[in-house]
RNA sequence: GGGCAGGUAGCGAAGCGGUCAAACGCAACAGACUGUAAAUCUGUCGGCUAUGCCUUCGUAGGUUCGAAUCCUACCCUGCCCA
């Protein structure tokens, strides 16, 4: 058995790394695993209130693969007993309370998705509610205890909304704290984070000293930044490439990236080797468009497969680059086969549009087209004995075969 | 418990008796441009077979020829005082 040189583990588990804190502890975490042959415990905290992840959520669960492979053990921790509580200063109002059953389900919901990321069999999986939900009034208030406000106000958030005279329940500073119990409680000689969570993680340093333990070292991974290439990924702000979606979807959101973010992409969300990084880099300079279509094609590859991945490239060139009707649109038949029917309410109808406002504005901007042509006029309608079948395509991306409901 | 400030379209934010379906910004959508994008430019952005009509400005009533704009009650949010 044994762990591999330490040398080595820190050019794998380095990668992408945004902030290591303190600099060097993992070197000596490292080193003293491998001699005395015992794996570090790295924990990952997870958020079981929304269990659809992106490939944003995939960083720092690729970081915890990496110490999987490398022998160590994942520690997987699910915060079901915060997502009980709620968190009611939350911006979102409408953040209901999760039934402890409901957060259970969210957790395994997590679970398998991350499973394609991590390996499933290595990986140990907490429900913090096991200790959190256990503890007195006066364990909380010891636990209180070992913090200060003033350390507290080192936060960011809470400094800035205390200095601007906000609000700040003092349940918030209690999270922190349940967070570092968590560490405290599995014995993390590591926790992954985001650079967002620098703050609770290094809580959990603070709370293992006080409680005699060797203090975690805080690994913190960037926030990989959505589509739109400037907000960090986040399914609320409509820029999340899912794990979950469809091949082609997945494909098509990769390429609407920027080009600015094609190394930062392959850097932290792909397995494309670390000494093919550098030629990676090159590419994206010097042809950008090769370098996002391997990077894309790479992405669809680790959650569909070659032969999906494939398959995406040939659909989004036929239909993106070279503007093609794609084989597989939906089929729309309309309801009666009297005689015509409105142009707009079949744009409706088939799904196409939201209203038949819409559908007039978008003829307008000449964005629909049947069978290839223009349609210029918005009162136009179709026979619906005569004109079927067509293909009605609105804008780039929305298309309908309509066919008639006799029709074989 | 008291005082004050607010609740406007997906979000932010103007409007404070008529010309308001409601400025402006962001997001979104469409068109042009490109290597897919990004950036940029142009346009659209409540609904309706539609030079008009209908439903919207926290909720419910009321005053007015006419209300997002005034009045009353209620709900909600924030700040301050106790």
């Amino acid at each position: 058995m044994g762990f591999p040189p330490v040398d080595d583990q820190l050019a794998v588990l380095m990668r992408g790394v945004a902030d290591l804190v303190p600099e060097d502890a993992l070197r000596e975490k490292l080193e003293h695993s491998r001699k005395t042959d015992t794996p570090l415990r790295v924990k990952l905290g997870c958020d079981p209130s929304r269990p659809d992840l992106h490939l944003g959520h995939t960083v720092v669960l690729r970081k915890l693969r990496q110490f999987q492979d490398l022998g160590h053990q994942a520690v997987l921790i699910v915060g079901d007993f915060t997502g009980m509580i709620g968190d009611p200063t939350g911006r979102s109002k409408t953040r209901p309370a999760l039934t402890l059953k409901e957060t259970r389900e969210h957790g395994r919901s997590y679970f398998e998705q991350a499973a394609n990321v991590l390996d499933p069999d290595r990986t140990e999986i907490r429900y913090n509610s096991e200790w959190l939900d256990e503890m007195s009034f006066s364990e909380v208030i010891e636990l209180a205890a070992q913090h200060t406000v003033a350390r507290m106000l080192e936060r960011e958030d809470f400094k800035t909304r205390y200095e601007a005279g906000q609000p700040i329940s003092v349940h918030e500073f209690l999270y922190p704290l349940a967070q570092a119990q968590d560490s405290v409680e599995i014995q993390s000689d590591v926790e992954l984070g985001g650079t967002d969570q620098r703050f609770n993680l290094l809580v959990g340093r603070h709370i293992q000293q006080a409680e005699g333990q060797d203090p975690q070292v805080c690994l913190m991974v960037p926030l990989l930044e959505g589509t739109d290439g400037h907000e960090k990924m986040s399914k609320s702000l409509d820029n999340a490439i899912g794990i979950t979606e469809a091949p082609e979807e997945m494909y098509g959101k990769v390429m609407s990236v920027p080009d600015a973010l094609i190394y930062r992409y392959t850097e932290l969300v792909t397995d494309t080797p670390l000494d093919a990084l550098p030629d990676v880099k090159a590419q994206a300079k010097a042809n950008p468009r090769d370098a996002k279509h391997n990077l894309a094609h790479a992405i669809v590859r680790m959650y569909h497969g070659e032969d999906a991945a494939d398959a995406a490239r040939d659909h989004f060139e036929k239909t993106v680059v070279q503007g093609d009707t794609p084989d597989d649109i939906p089929v729309f038949t309309p309801e009666s086969g009297n005689g015509t029917m409105g142009l707009l309410n079949l744009m409706t109808e088939a799904g196409l549009t939201e209203s038949n406002s819409e559908a007039r504005r978008l003829i307008k901007q000449g964005a629909v087209t049947i069978d290839d042509e223009t349609v210029d006029n918005w009162r136009h309608s179709v026979d619906l004995d005569a004109d079927l079948p067509f293909v009605l395509q609105v804008g780039k991306r929305r298309y309908a075969r309509v066919e008639a409901p006799t029709s074989a």
